[in-house]
DNA sequence: ACCTGAACACCGTTCAAGT
DNA sequence: ACCTGAACACCGTTCAAGT
């Protein structure tokens, strides 16, 4: 039933009221709880299965186009999404997750991941001389989601919904980052 | 009376009452609302006065000292509130801001006008060979603005406190980015 | 066993009455 | 003119009663 997803992003996470996903989803209240033990956790499980699903996707990616492009191109999927209208909620998850323990905990467990699989798929791209060799990998990981989600945000912020311009300004960013120094 | 942002730092601001706030200022919900018209409507206020605060500083710092020691400045000031528990906060504001207009005209028109201050220096820096005179300074500032934020928020995230390990990790982002190309 | 929905507690906002 | 605080409307959560 987290169809009830809708609700969030039509309305915001904190404007939605429990009566309208019951509505959505066609449950009581009552119901509702039995799945879910508050709105709170909600979120948390709508985070948890949205991280993650194109890990290997980008895997795949790294190794045959090479570490940048790969980025790219799940940097793309990433602004579409914000976009489409999804911004909000992803700022509203992020603001959750830094006061609410049950929100993060769930949350940094699938970030880990995230960030082991971009680390390593650095450290590759080191060895072949894509990426400068005296970068951490895992700073350098971090540093890249950081960016991600700021450009996100920020064009979330300023109503700038072009995802192209968004791909493009961090496409710069990082290849002058990540290029190897002389 | 916009000491009751301690409420807001305190609980959240979704958390945080009216009625505490009304404590907390020591007046009657009645009088909290001759001040400002809605719970929102706060945010807005403090969202407002905080910005733009560091500009006419950070100027000087770039004259004095450059451009990049000069921003390096301004994103201590920046992570120090982060480490010092705004962190939450700051995303809720953003959050708030993206879906609510009473919040984001406001703080986008002073964000407007930090954005003029930093571009004018990048374009300095970018006369005196300081900074890559072939980066469009409008969108380098922009992108500068995200990363910042973005580093900001990732680590209130990760609940790495320490300002001095974001600084290092922003400063070599920038450097990279900003570099005149040979 | 599982669901319903009325009831409860709580919070943002208002407004008649006070000073 | 300005403030008070009881009252109102609304929403997250619970739980006795139903199936």
């Amino acid at each position: 039933m987290d169809a009830a997803i809708a609700c969030f992003r039509r309305r915001g996470f904190h404007q939605a009221t429990m009566a309208e996903i019951c509505a959505e989803a066609g449950i009581s209240a009552g119901a509702l709880y039995r799945y879910f033990s508050s709105k709170t956790d909600i979120i948390g499980a709508i985070a948890e299965d949205k991280r993650g699903e194109s890990d290997e996707a980008f895997m795949r990616a790294a190794e045959q186009h090479g570490f940048v492009p790969a980025v790219c191109l799940a940097a793309r999927a990433f602004f579409e999404k914000f976009a489409d209208g999804d911004g909000a909620l992803i700022a509203e998850i992020m603001a959750e997750a830094i006061r609410d323990d049950t929100v993060s905990t769930p949350l940094r467990a699938s970030d880990a991941s995230s960030v082991e699989i971009f680390t390593r798929a650095i450290i590759a791209a080191q060895k072949r001389g894509e990426v400068d060799a005296t970068l951490d990998p895992k700073i350098a990981t971090n540093t890249l989601f950081a960016t991600l989600e700021g450009i996100g945000l920020r064009r979330a912020f300023c109503r700038e919904i072009d995802a192209d311009a968004a791909l493009l300004q961090f496409r710069a960013l990082v290849e002058r980052y990540l290029e190897p120094r002389k």
